[in-house]
DNA sequence: ATCAATGTGGGAATAAGTGGGAATTAGTGG
DNA sequence: CCACTAATTCCCACTTATTCCCACATTGAT
């Protein structure tokens, strides 16, 4: 399980460094093979090791391609979905259509959630969380059954 | 089970000393390792052994990713979470983003409740207090079920 | 007052992250 | 099918951050 944020940085090469407190984990996952796709509800990255990957990858196969939300789901998940290996350095290299829709430069923030990672520009990131924080203070969430079921 | 306030000192490569009285305790629960995340609802910091953490991740796991309140707390709370190990000499580093969250600064209070330990900055925790004993002596306290069960 | 134990500060050693040159591989056109 | 170009991957060197360790200060007990 991944948690935490790191902050990293997109080189000239369009690589980022997995900090080394994952590598070992991933390594046992998959052997450092992932996939990365677009995430459909903030301008971020989803990062996932191939195994969880194959998981989701199953559940948008039973999706209908005859309704057209769910074709289009399938189509913006799937194609934009891209095998990146972690490298010898531990290094992984993102394509250039993710770095767009995530509006990715030079400071960019990893943060693990759990079975994946999510990529984002650090001022994206921020205002994500300030957003979070502010929401949750003033009450702005409803509290479902789920919610109210966590004790912290 | 923790409790009790230890006031003690964030020094300048961000650490703080676990008082001794706990370590024992500690190293029991969880040889040393330990997670920190930011508290939702107040200006503090919420510091638990590994495995009561594990179990806080279980139910973050289990909330749809697809509902954007529920996704927004797990960003927040799994985002913010951060590995701590006490080192060799019995400290545990405080990350940057954590210590803006609770405005620590050199005096810091370490609470113990229980499961886990709240870390507050001194004033914070002051003003907390005394904002607690005010609003339970006014009666500005709804009394539910649960808290007229308790007989102290 | 002295000693022991806890907490604090900071120097030095180690490890991690970053940048970029060089070698290899893949792709394209003649 | 070969040659040329472009892209990818590997590897080394540098810088920055983290961790370890020792020494000093403070507290509380004998």
């Amino acid at each position: 399980m991944f948690r935490g944020t790191s902050a990293i940085t997109l080189d000239s090469k369009n690589r980022i460094t997995v900090p080394t407190k994952y590598r070992e984990e991933l390594f046992a996952d998959c052997q450092g093979k992932m996939v990365c796709t677009v995430d459909i509800q903030h301008p971020c990255l989803l990062l996932y090791p191939l195994p969880e990957w194959e998981e989701i990858e199953l559940k948008l196969c039973s999706l209908s391609s005859m309704n057209p939300q769910e074709r289009l789901l399938q189509q913006v998940l799937l194609g934009n979905a891209s095998d990146c290996e972690i490298d010898k350095s531990g290094r992984l290299l993102i394509n250039g259509p993710l770095r767009l829709h995530a509006n990715l430069e030079k400071s960019v923030m990893l943060v693990g959630q759990l079975k994946k990672f999510e990529i984002w520009s650090e001022n994206a990131w921020q205002a994500q969380m300030q957003k979070g924080i502010s929401q949750i203070q003033s009450g702005e969430i409803e509290l479902t059954d789920r919610l109210l079921d966590l004790s912290l």
